[in-house]
RNA sequence: GGCCCGAUGGCGGAGUGGUUACGCAGAGGACUGCAAAUCCUUGCACGCCGGUUCGAUUCCGGCUCGGGCCUCCA
C-alpha cells in the first residue's frame, strides 16, 4: 500500500488509482530555453523514483507517465531572437541537453513526452469549449479565462479572491475583465511564432498546454499530477480551473504531489536569483550522475534540500560503500523494508538508511534499483573509463620500488596517480586501483 | 499584507507521547612501510515560552527565526 501526500487535502492518503491497470501520472516538464539546473532536476528524479515504486507495486505496465516539453514560450522567443535563430533551434538544442542531463541522473524517459507545439489543435479546442461554456472570453486578440466564472478557483492554493486581489501583483491589462483573469491564447505578431486560430494568429498561454495535453493523452481525471511547489499557484490552480470548467466539474487529478526546492544557502536555487548549479557542470567536474541522484534523494522530497559540496561528497562516499557491498551480484529479491519506506510518501532517506543495512548483495542490488542507484557493475563504477594499461604499468613500477624498499618512489607514483583521479590501495593480494 | 511550510547533534537527515534511526565528518583502536579500504569502539541534538499529560522532541497555543507562493519559476 502506497501512501502519498496530497497537496489538495494537505494530508497523506492511501494511493488508490482509479484503474490499477492504467495509472496516469503527469508531471510538468521543462521549458526548453536553457540548461537545467539541479533544482530543475529534483522533480525529474523524484517522480522517476515514484514511477519505479508504482511499477513495482502495480506492475511494469500499470503506469502511463507523461512529462511535457514546453517548446513555445516567450522566453524561448527571446532566446531565439537573441541568437538570431528560429525557436526550433533553441528548443531542439535544450531538449536534447535536458534528456542527456536527466539520463545521466538515471531518469528514465517518460512514457509520453507531449510537445506544446504539436498540441495546438487540442488547445484551441479546449479554449473554444471554455468560451462556449462562458468561462473564457475574447478580447483584443487574446482569450482570457474568467476567474470569477469559476467558484472553485483557489481550491488548491487555498487562496480566496480577496487574497488574490490583495496580492495585486498581477498585471492588470486593459482588456481583462477581472484582474485575476489569465491568458489562454495570446496574439502573435507576424515575425513571431504563431498558429491560426478562431481568434487570429497567436500562441497558447502556458497553463493551457498542460490541461489540453493531459486531456488528450491521459484523460479528464488523472491519478497523480506532480511538479514543484512553486507551480501550485498560479500554474496548477489555473490548470485545475481550465480542466474542471471544460469537463463539467470533474477533478483534474486525484493526487497533487509537489516537491520542495533545492536550496543554495537559505534561498531556493533559481535562474532568476542567479545561484544555480547545473548537472552538466557537476558532471564536468568528474562527479557521477548517480552521485547527484543520490544527493537529490537524500532528503524527503517535500523538504528543502540544501545543496552543498559536502552533500555531493557524502553521497559519493555512500555509493562507494554500497558498490563495495553489492560487488558484482545479480539482482535478487527486493527488500521489503525498502519498499515500505518508499511506500510511506516516498521516504527516500529512510529507504536509503535501510539500504545501507542490507548485507545480501543480491538483495541490495535489487532494492537499490527502486531508488535508481547501484545499477552499474562495481567494475564500471570503480574503474570505468580509466586507462587500465597505463595504470597497471605504474602499479608494476611501484611494486618494484616497494620491493626495493624505495618508499619515496612508491609514494610518488601513488601521488601522481592520485592527481589523475586514481586511488591505489595495497591489500594482502597486492595493489588494486579505483577511480576517485 | 494574505496564504503556506519549516526549525532535530559539526554537517546531512528520518522518526516517535516514555529506552531518540541512519549516514557523512571527527576521535580512539586493529590492519598498513606510510596510506587507502575494511573492521571494532566512541563523543555530539530535538528553536524559545506556556499548556495538556504520570511523562513531550513528538499534541495544543503563543513567540522568535528562516523559507516559499502571491510576477516567470522545479
Amino acid at each position: 500500500m502506497i501512501r502519498l501526500h496530497d497537496t489538495m487535502t494537505r494530508k497523506k492518503r492511501e494511493f488508490e488509482p482509479a484503474d490499477p491497470k492504467r495509472i496516469t501520472m503527469y508531471v510538468c516538464g521543462p521549458t526548453v530555453y536553457g540548461r537545467a539546473h539541479i533544482g530543475n532536476a529534483r522533480p525529474a528524479v523524484v517522480f522517476d523514483t515514484l514511477a519505479r515504486l508504482i511499477r513495482h507495486e502495480f506492475g511494469e505496465e500499470s503506469l502511463i507517465y507523461a512529462r511535457n516539453v514546453t517548446d513555445v514560450d516567450d522566453k524561448i522567443i527571446a532566446a531565439a531572437e537573441a541568437e538570431g535563430v528560429e525557436p526550433q533551434v533553441i528548443t531542439e538544442r535544450y531538449e536534447r541537453f535536458y534528456l542527456d542531463d536527466m539520463g545521466a541522473l538515471g531518469v528514465a524517459p517518460p512514457d509520453i513526452a507531449p510537445h506544446a507545439t504539436l498540441e495546438i489543435g487540442p488547445m484551441v479546442a479546449m479554449i473554444s469549449a471554455l468560451i462556449e461554456r462562458g468561462n473564457a472570453y475574447e478580447a483584443e486578440g487574446h482569450v482570457l479565462f474568467s476567474v470569477p466564472s469559476d467558484p472553485d478557483y483557489g481550491i488548491l492554493s487555498k487562496r480566496d479572491r480577496e487574497a488574490m486581489i490583495a496580492g495585486a501583483r498581477v498585471e492588470v491589462a486593459p482588456y481583462k475583465r477581472d484582474p485575476a483573469d489569465f491568458v489562454l491564447w495570446k496574439p502573435s505578431h507576424e515575425d513571431v511564432i504563431g498558429w491560426d486560430s478562431p481568434w487570429g494568429r497567436g500562441r497558447p498561454g502556458w497553463h493551457t498546454e498542460c490541461s489540453a495535453m493531459i486531456e488528450r493523452h491521459l484523460g479528464e481525471t488523472i491519478d497523480i499530477h506532480g511538479g514543484g511547489l512553486d507551480l501550485i499557484f498560479p500554474h496548477h490552480e489555473n490548470e485545475i480551473a481550465q480542466s474542471r470548467c471544460a469537463h463539467g466539474g470533474v477533478p483534474l487529478a486525484r493526487f497533487w504531489v509537489h516537491n520542495g526546492f533545492v536550496d543554495m544557502g537559505a534561498e531556493k536555487m533559481s535562474k532568476s536569483l542567479g545561484n544555480i548549479v547545473t548537472p552538466a557542470e557537476l558532471l564536468a567536474q568528474r562527479h557521477r550522475g548517480e552521485t547527484l541522484r543520490l544527493a537529490l534523494l537524500s532528503a524527503h522530497y517535500r523538504q528543502p534540500l540544501p545543496w552543498t559540496q559536502a552533500l555531493v561528497e557524502q553521497s559519493k562516499t555512500i555509493l562507494d560503500r554500497l558498490y563495495r557491498a553489492a560487488g558484482d551480484a545479480e539482482a535478487g529479491e527486493i527488500d521489503n523494508e525498502v519498499v515500505e519506506a518508499l511506500s510511506d510518501d516516498l521516504n527516500t532517506p529512510a529507504a536509503l538508511s535501510r539500504l545501507q543495512a542490507i548485507d545480501d548483495p543480491a538483495i541490495l542490488k535489487a532494492s537499490a534499483k527502486l531508488l535508481g542507484v547501484l545499477q552499474s557493475s562495481a567494475e564500471q563504477w570503480f574503474r570505468g573509463g580509466a586507462d587500465e594499461g597505463a595504470i597497471e604499468q605504474r602499479i608494476a613500477e611501484r611494486t618494484e620500488a616497494k620491493k626495493n624498499r624505495d618508499f619515496a618512489a612508491a609514494d610518488r607514483i601513488r601521488d601522481e596517480l592520485k592527481a589523475e583521479g586514481i586511488i591505489l590501495e595495497d591489500g594482502p593480494g597486492g595493489t588494486t586501483w579505483r577511480r576517485e
